[in-house]
DNA sequence: GAGGTGACCCAAG
DNA sequence: TCTTGGGCCACCT
């Protein structure tokens, strides 16, 4: 049973999951892929659905992780060797320039 | 069918 | 570099 809605859960599940370790991309390259500009629904779907893909592979288009997982997320970052940008406060962000991946 | 919410994005100051 | 305001799309009630 696969409803419309459940195709774009399906689809924005599947292309976090096809992200490789130590890389990354933004909520609206997802988005992207998907074939719409929706980066949010891409962030609400997540919170709900994200617990089966690698959620912390996928940041804002500034580099920063999902917000209130900061923490979670450098510990996979760390442990995968995604590249990283740190700020002088202790504020990290993902170096995207790098790390980025194209679908 | 309509309104509110959200793990967002971009441009300007 | 950081903050503010406006806009976009999908989900839930």
């Amino acid at each position: 049973m696969r409803s419309p809605s459940d195709d774009f859960i399906s689809r924005v599940l599947n292309v976090v999951s096809s992200i490789p370790a130590g890389r990354a991309m933004a909520y609206g390259d997802v988005a992207a892929a998907v074939g719409t500009r929706a980066a949010r629904a891409v962030g609400t779907v997540m919170s709900h659905y994200g617990a089966d893909v690698p959620w912390w592979r996928v940041v804002r288009a500034s580099g920063h992780p999902a917000i209130d997982h900061e923490a979670r997320a450098l510990q996979y970052f760390r442990a995968e060797g995604t590249p990283l940008k740190w700020s002088r406060d202790g504020v990290y962000r993902v170096d995207l320039a790098v790390a980025r991946h194209s679908p």
